[in-house]
DNA sequence: ACCTGAACACCGTTCAAGT
DNA sequence: ACCTGAACACCGTTCAAGT
């Protein structure tokens, strides 16, 4: 049988007449690889390897690992950002924003993990913030306020998408059973079979944070009734 | 002047007449060296040094790395648990918790991106969420709710340990600045003033939190009331 | 400008050797 | 049992050489 070359030289020293990668291209292969393998698997070598490259050709075009979480933030991001919530009421767009925001880090989920922990740096996301600050803000909200809303919105869209969809569970339920919390053990059990009913409590949740924010702006706007 | 040497061979080899490491004092100096320098500067090498021995020797204690985590989380663990939750109203009991939460993560914000994004193996953290279900299931609480709201919780109190006190802030303001968003850029420039308000602000919405709660709990005891 | 191979510093982890 | 030095595999990153 006629065999592959073992180590495949994908392309000869010097450069290549038309480029062979873009930040682009980068990003969605790096963005494949995570929710395949995740973010552990994502190096610099395989990275370059699924593009038929060598790992030092990256630097050409991204600013090292960190340009990377870069990159793939811009595009989570993108999935997310809706500029239209500008026009609607507040609840409105606090309803869409989370939604949007929960659905897409449902369907990354490895990507989690590293960017919510690390810091902003793409002109995107922060676009993206400012966006939906300009909308409450728009509408009465105090600054600080909002952002609280902002933060708040992402913590809770983001801890429903982690730990039901990522690929490193947080509580495994064969560690869980072998310890004494039977309880525990219940929940993190029967979890598996109702991931269908998951973006339906993130809703009913999300709906119960948006009558909390109401009853908050209703408070700042003065005590006093409109019809007393 | 009379010198150190340079390398210290901080002992010869062959097994010492008193073991040089436990458990615990890995434990400690690992999260003190996260406290002060986060996460990556906790590195196998760092953590031997600052004990006066060489890495491999830490394998003899511990399972590692991840082993190492498990370590730092039960330390922090220890910090928030209270048996005597059990005791109190559920009401009660998730602000005591909450609050503990808070403080303890505040007070050792660089453990988060670790702890939040890993496993949990170790017993006690698995005992301190059994003990919380418990708490609420017994009294009345169904289990996916009791679940649901100390997932909540733990999000809430991590995103604000984490987004106020970490070493690697998620939104640096000289960046923020240097884009196009003022609002964004007025918040996160004020915020570093306004670090004394933090928990008075997460008070605040724990309290609204709970509020949340009362009222999921009172619509599944069933829409009729006591004095109709 | 852009890809390559070689090289560097730095990881975590394993293990035989020594007490 | 427990610490050591040596060794291994694997990182990210830099850089001179080549087109």
């Amino acid at each position: 049988m006629a065999e592959m070359p073992v180590v495949d030289p994908p392309r000869r020293p010097g450069r290549p007449t038309r480029p062979a990668l873009t930040e682009d291209t980068i990003a969605r292969e790096a963005l494949a690889i995570i929710d395949e393998l995740g973010w552990p698997a994502c190096t610099m070598k395989l990275l370059a390897h699924r593009l038929g490259v060598r790992s030092p050709s990256l630097y050409h075009h991204v600013d090292g690992q960190k340009g990377i979480v870069d990159l793939v933030r811009a595009l989570v991001v993108r999935e997310i950002h809706n500029p239209a919530i500008q026009g609607m009421r507040w609840d409105d767009a606090i309803r869409s924003f989370g939604i949007a925001y929960y659905r897409a880090f449902s369907g990354h989920p490895n990507t989690i993990q590293v960017l919510s922990m690390t810091p902003v740096r793409d002109r995107d996301t922060l676009i993206m913030y400012e966006t939906f600050l300009q909308t409450l803000v728009g509408q009465g909200w105090e600054l600080p306020r909002a952002f609280e809303a902002l933060l708040g919105l992402e913590h809770l869209a983001l801890g429903f998408a982690y730990e039901w969809n990522a690929e490193d569970l947080m509580l495994d339920p064969a560690v869980v059973a072998a310890q004494g919390a039977p309880l525990l053990a219940e929940v993190t059990r029967d979890r598996t079979d109702q991931a269908s009913d998951v973006e339906h409590t993130f809703m009913n949740l999300l709906g119960r944070h948006i009558e909390m924010f109401r009853h908050e702006v209703d408070e700042s706007k003065g005590p006093h009734h409109e019809h007393p």
